[in-house]
DNA sequence: TGCATATATCAAGATATTTTGATAGCAAGA
DNA sequence: TCTTGCTATCAAAATATCTTGATATATGCA
């Protein structure tokens, strides 16, 4: 119930829902790429995201400065089904804009 | 998108998911029903109702002076999904308990 | 070491949601 | 018609969530 509270919660917002659909469509990408992306302060990018990680959605690797964020796997058919059913709506998603410093983007 | 988030934000309350899942589990109840059941009031009890409904998860039928609530049908696939996912909850959902007065009970 | 960049966290204010108590509408029966 | 019981809605207070700006941590480079 708690989990289940935490899943449902991550996607109860807006913000949220356009990050997530975000990383689902370019895979793996940075908080500043999402700041840059969204055009959205830092500390909001990276609250949401942190919220999208605890609801089981998200995984995240760091590799230098940077923190890489993408979607947990393996993931279950739940969560799947939820992405799924996200990449059916009207969503307005922007296009990935890299604009950080020196970061190598052999991903 | 909006559709979306008003079936995320239906199941983004703890009481309303013990109420969804009553309902699942007890079919077809009034408001009263949920009331007694739940031992809440009943001004609580008809706004969480209002707004799985709204969430598409509940249909209401008015009979006399009842409000009869059970789940949408036909529900699609991935309401089901939820429903599905929230059997397998450990989630405290009490026994039906039926005081209202004169009703027919011949549902 | 000192500085710059990327990210995380915190506190405060702005918003949104939930709960409660009061009230209103409506159907059924006396 | 008058009264009673069931449900819906509203306003206010209590809670929770989101946004912002400030600060902290950590990495990499000069």
């Amino acid at each position: 119930m708690e989990t289940f509270l935490k899943t449902i919660g991550a996607l109860n917002d807006e913000t949220r829902l356009r990050i997530l659909r975000f990383i689902d469509i370019n895979k793996k990408v940075c908080v500043c790429d999402v700041e840059n992306s969204f055009d959205m302060i830092q500390s909001r990018v990276s609250r949401h995201l942190k919220i999208l990680r605890e609801g089981g959605f998200l995984k995240v690797e760091r590799i230098g400065r940077w923190a890489y964020y993408s979607i947990r796997e393996p993931l279950d058919e739940f969560r799947k089904s939820i992405l799924k059913e996200m990449s059916y709506l009207d969503m307005p998603v922007p296009p990935l804009k890299e604009v950080c410093d020196d970061k190598e983007c052999d991903k």
